[in-house]
DNA sequence: AAGTGGTCTAGACCACAGC
DNA sequence: CTGTGGTCTAGACCACTTG
């Protein structure tokens, strides 16, 4: 059936053949594909080979493969839309999501803490060296399930001072509120994306590369005093910031 | 060397081992792996959980491989900043990057254009039915090299019209801007993040499933009337949008 | 028990880069 | 030419889900 006359690798000519049948509405959403072995003798390759080309389609979002039950096409779940003011420290809402519940499970919870690296974007972002930052790693599940993995450099000072308050809002601004006794205000944030690493992966329950939007910055005091650096690697398909630039 | 005790598989033990190495120093930025038949022997396993390993630290963007030469550990190259002011409609201008030549390689190229799809973002967005729909789908390339694939819809009557500005100016802003004779403003704009699919991984040169930074939204006239949807698929890793709170 | 996907092995051949 | 990673096969065993 395949074959390799160029350069187009069987995987590759067999992931590109199963997508067109998707894309043509042969298997409609959240419809089972034919087995690994199925699809192995149909086309006469290895079930390795099948394997592959599947991974394509997994990466590509194409489908989505249970073990022990078979692979079905994905059917994509909305996105949790936040709504971002640009011109106020005003907390995100979530947009159609029930507000957080306060008898709900922990929405933020510690992870650990650590010091601060050499080199890295934080020591450079607050131009403080490194010895005198201390990092807080937090995971974010605001409704069990984790939507997003955190990361906080500030003065290794203030980090034991800080992490009750932390734990008990679940919230670092609110928790440096509290402790400081003035508001805390955005300098910065930024929007990227990346590869979920070995270490965030499981934390967030996705393979490892699953893309991650990535948003950072730094919040300071009312006089632009730097207080912190965050870096939070979110689920990018299940969440995804509005910046609504009409009244 | 390595054994499968419990539930932990062969590769993903020897891809936690690598990356713990790669932390430690072993191997600093740059640096040459062991081949994947040294690494094989070295800890009894098969090439093929090698390179399963090897898969895992790719996709989790530690290392980089090259065909014919080795494996390395990645070199992070620095993300190229582009400011957005959200209160003004004027040009996102890239930091730290040089402007945009006028005598370079062509910054946008049109890929084609095809009719709108039922029942998609775009549709729901500008709220009119898919047959009064068209889509433009272009590619980024500032520096010749692919950064980014933009999809427009608009009114399927302004597609003609509007392609040869679109071709001149590389600009779908600047050339409604001609058309219409009249300014282009945001609406708003999201930020999200998705995986590489099987179309626009070949595009801009990466692998199925590499993370993509989507920065979506609708422009509008100065009174409101919605002109566009666009959706871009950024390479997240080689750019990031930067929000300033603070004048 | 039967069927699914997940892991692992042994071995082979190929395409690419550099000497 | 040699060594690297890329593809492919045949076959095996396992873990998981459902009936």
């Amino acid at each position: 059936m395949l074959q390799r006359h160029g350069t187009v690798p069987l995987y590759l000519q067999l992931a590109q053949r199963l997508q067109r049948r998707i894309d043509a509405g042969e298997f409609g959403a959240g419809a089972a594909l034919p087995s690994e072995s199925e699809l192995a003798a149909h086309y006469s390759v290895n079930r390795l080979t099948v394997r592959q080309a599947m991974g394509e389609l997994d990466r590509a979002g194409t489908i989505e493969i249970r073990r022990g039950i078979g692979t079905f096409v994905r059917t994509r779940v909305p996105q949790v839309s936040v709504h971002v003011n640009p011109r106020s420290q005003a907390v995100d809402v979530p947009d159609g999501a029930p507000p957080p519940d306060p008898r709900a499970a922990r929405v933020e919870r510690v992870l650990g803490t650590a010091p601060a690296d050499e080199g890295g974007e934080a020591v450079r972002a607050l131009a403080r060296p490194a010895a005198e930052l201390g990092r807080i790693d937090t995971l974010v599940a605001p409704d069990g399930r984790p939507l997003a993995v955190c990361s906080y450099w500030l003065a290794a000072a203030l980090v034991p001072e800080v992490l009750p308050a932390l734990e008990a809002t679940a919230n670092l601004a609110a928790a440096l509120h509290q402790v400081l006794g003035h508001p805390v205000e955005y300098d910065w944030r930024a929007f990227s994306a990346t590869a979920a690493d070995l270490t965030d992966a499981p934390l967030l329950g996705v393979p490892t590369g699953h893309p991650l939007l990535v948003r950072e910055g730094v919040s300071c005091t009312p006089d632009g005093t730097p207080l912190y650096f965050v870096r939070r690697r979110i689920r990018g398909d299940a969440l995804r910031f509005v910046l609504h630039y009409r009244d």
